[in-house]
DNA sequence: ACCTGAACACCGTTCAAGT
DNA sequence: ACCTGAACACCGTTCAAGT
């Protein structure tokens, strides 16, 4: 009964599709409009770009006017990251294998996290948060196709899950590495490679082995593999 | 050349045995009493608690003084961070086979993660931190082991990698939210539980269907099973 | 009901000045 | 070489006051 109320991060903002969904003038301030301002923001300057002060100044009102619309910064970065996921995971496949639906979906979660890498941090956020719970939805479905075994399901979803967040931090972080050093990806990579070749021989043997690997591989490629790994560990299964 | 000074975060401090060890006086400051401080702060605050001003505090100096012997916050947390990460990593298995010795790594980076939840935000970044590269060269040498294709490795690694970033923040972010909030684990997955009951059945069929399941669940036990189905994916190929 | 903007209590970081 | 601590340029958030 209050138990809702008490996990304030699944708020019901979006939660179902009766919202009401405000008629206001196109001019004034919105839920909404403060949600694309900061996406905007948040993919032009980074994640420090979200800012009170920069927001208002961008929506042409004072910091307190936003207030009333969000309760904090963190509602605020989770609907903006929300908003995101949703849009992610609108991908729907007619008679595909669950195993194509489930690589379609981390692909393309992959892809949101790429080109909005704020996005993969505020992702790393609590289970009960909507984002996370639209995601675990989506897949779970597919692992409920695949007849695994109903103990097993909580585990296998959340290991896909787990992946999916941790390839998509780790790329979001190479992303804005490279970003806020004013160089692209492969520029980047040329680096930690050529970093990983200094490495002691005795103790970072592997790392230097594949320091050379590292510069021209394929991100989305590599990822994919991973999917493909659990997927496999889930098929030998039966 | 100039590459390796190109990568700050793949900083020498650590990075080799023969760091220059500061043979100080007990009582004065040091690089190491203000990480080890910073980590103190860390465990018992969490991430916000972490700063210049209670720092130097409990160090009782001025904020100042901590910048001589650290440039800035974000080398005091990945410094934090790399302390944790050596420890947990720092298990060594004779006559395991190279299965058991990733399952053993992951899960004692678990653990870490578990009892210093602030580790799990604080991992999720660039490829050249040190402490990512640590983990990285013990789970790559089991790769190689395990007779993954050269060409393959990297991916492999990689991906287990990921899981462990991914399960670990999402974890963290488990055990912070069920501080913040002054409650226990099994208390927070109980609310959480309740709160995906009441979703609609329409849109969340698999959250509602799984929601009994999480509230007893074993995250120990489930964090494994990803393990192994990635172990048991890298198997089913050959 | 919604917005304004000054004010509060913080931050990280710098730097002249000390020893 | 190392430390001090005031000062700077920011933050998120609040709240009396407006419309």
């Amino acid at each position: 009964m209050s138990t809702w109320n008490d996990v304030p991060y699944l708020s019901k903002h979006g939660m179902t599709k009766k919202t009401a969904t405000a008629q206001r003038r196109e001019d004034s301030l919105s839920r909404e409009r403060i949600i694309e301002a900061s996406i905007e923001l948040l993919d032009s300057d980074g994640e420090s770009g979200l800012t009170f002060r920069a927001l208002s100044e961008r929506l042409a009102t004072g910091p307190g006017a936003i207030y009333w619309h969000v309760a904090n910064k963190g509602e605020l970065l989770a609907a903006a990251c929300d908003a995101i996921v949703a849009r992610a995971i609108d991908v729907h496949l007619v008679e595909a294998t669950p195993e194509v639906t489930i690589r379609t979906l981390a692909l393309s979660m992959f892809d949101a996290i790429d080109t909005h890498p704020w996005v993969g941090s505020a992702l790393t956020r609590a289970l009960g948060q909507l984002p996370v719970v639209r995601i675990l939805e989506r897949i779970g479905q597919q692992v409920q196709i695949l007849d695994v075994p109903v103990e097993e399901q909580w585990a296998t979803t959340s290991a896909i899950l787990n992946y999916i967040f941790g390839a998509g931090g780790q790329n979001a972080d190479n992303v804005q590495s490279a970003q806020t050093r004013g160089i692209d990806r492969s520029q980047f990579l040329k680096i930690v490679s050529a970093a990983w070749k200094q490495l002691d021989p005795d103790e970072y043997p592997f790392a230097r082995s594949i320091a050379e690997k590292l510069r021209g591989h394929d991100d989305r490629a590599d990822f994919l593999k991973g999917i493909d790994l659990i997927l496999a560990g889930i098929g030998s299964a039966r």
